[in-house]
This record gives structure tokens, C-alpha cells and sequence, in this order.
DNA sequence: TTGACGCATGCCGTTATGGGTATACGATGG
DNA sequence: CCATCGTATACCCATAACGGCATGCGTCAA
């Protein structure tokens, strides 16, 4: 097995938000439970494509599906959300601090390594 | 020209980082500037693999990087992540809060949580 | 039971991706 | 100028990703 392409978007929450597609069915799960013919036509794309892009969220549990009689409908469970949250805040004061003190605080960072 | 296979990660912050490795090397980042040679090494990495990646990333903007002699010295600039934090950031309430039809699975871990 | 509806899945074709290896390129040192 | 170092690129391979279309399957109504 020489070449991946890539990480199966199936196992993981970065991936599978890289889709914007994904991403707009998950905006429109916060406003509730809906079944996939609807998603696929408020977002214009057919069923068969909705439905693919609900199974990887539901794969990685950004969504869960419940059966309302003839129909399924997709709700949003956005914890698996949370890491992602959390991964990016991780930088945030490289993004809220001017670059004069960023360089500062990298001189700090350097410095640290240095005496370890 | 009928299937796209996925929008090109050069565009997309949200594809930029849905990669490992790449999240990886932005982390590395946070400690200062480093050469490619650097980050290929620390983490385990190819050079031309640590190359492609830094390419991905300085596309989408969230590496800048400068000449430095023979070498090229790759630096963060996390304002690009910003904009993920923010959109995650608009799930918040969804795993903060208990809300309707979120089934007793929720409570159920909720449950376990407090018990912990 | 038969049809219609709602949805999932399978298959196909195209494209992008990531890794590996070899190589081209710019800068530096002799 | 020539050799070398540091890096980027080109090329190839294998695979995963998306989209479209057709179809299978379960559920409800008549």
C-alpha cells in the first residue's frame, strides 16, 4: 500500500467540514430536524447528493437520523464541533496581537527552547 | 468537465487544514520561523512532502515566508484560522445547551459526565 | 396487494490528493 | 566558474472524493 491520497473523510471532523456543501446542511440543521428531500432542494442538489453528505456527517456524528415513519429526519449534534473550536482558538492570540508583539512572543518561545 | 472531484484545497482554509499533517506543521509554527528542512525532519516528513504542504498552506494564506540566504524561513499567520474558529464558534450553543429533539442519548452522556 | 413516496446505495467517470523519487533552480562558498 | 546546500517542482502511482444516474428497499395509502 505505497500511496494515500488522503485521510478517509469518513474518520475525521476536519474533513469532513472541508465540504461546503456539508457545511451549509449543518447551518441549516440549527434551525432543526429536517428530512433529506428538503436539504437536498433548499441547498439545490439532488437527493442522492444530499444523502451521501448526511452519511459522512453521520460518520463522523455531526448528525443523527431518526425515523419519522416514511421519512428520516437529520438533526444536528454538533459536539464533534467542539475540537474544532478548540483546535483553532489554539492560535488565537496569534490573530488578536499586533505582529510586533507576535515576534516578541516568538523570541520568548525561542528563547525557552533554548534554555531547556 | 462533469464531476469535480472536491473544491481544491488551494482555495479553502477549511480544505487547507483538514489534513494532519498540515495541522501539524501549523502548530510546529507557533514556536517561530523554521526552515523546511526543519519541520520535514521533526516531523518525519520527506522535504518535498514538507514542501507540498507549505505550499498548500501559503496559498491559502495561513504561512507566510521569507528568504533568509540559502534558506527559506516558513512563518505562521494564523488570521486565516479566524475564520473557522468563528464558523464552529456559531455551533456553540448547540453543545452547551440541551435542546428539544435531542434524543436521550445526549442526556444520557450528559449523565455519565456529572457521574464522572 | 399494489403503487407511490422517501431515502439509501451501487456503479461509473472525472478529478484532486498525498507520497515517493528524481531533478531543476537559486544562493553561497571555494 | 564549479560544487554544494536548501528548496521547489515535475512526474508517477494509487486511492479517495464528488456528482449523476439508476435502482433497491422499506413504509404508507388505497
Amino acid at each position: 500500500m505505497a500511496a494515500m491520497a488522503r485521510a478517509a473523510t469518513t474518520s475525521d471532523v476536519f474533513n469532513a467540514i472541508a465540504e461546503p456543501q456539508r457545511r451549509e446542511i449543518l447551518v441549516l440543521l440549527r434551525a432543526g430536524e429536517r428530512p433529506v428531500t428538503e436539504l437536498a432542494q433548499e441547498l439545490g442538489m439532488t437527493q442522492p447528493g444530499a444523502s451521501k453528505h448526511l452519511r459522512v456527517l453521520r460518520e463522523v456524528g455531526l448528525v443523527r437520523d431518526r425515523k419519522a415513519g416514511k421519512q428520516r429526519l437529520y438533526g444536528l449534534d454538533a459536539r464533534g464541533l467542539r475540537p474544532v473550536h478548540e483546535w483553532t482558538g489554539g492560535f488565537e492570540r496569534f490573530w488578536n496581537e499586533s505582529f510586533d508583539r507576535l515576534d516578541a512572543y516568538v523570541q520568548d518561545l525561542k528563547q525557552a527552547r533554548q534554555e531547556e
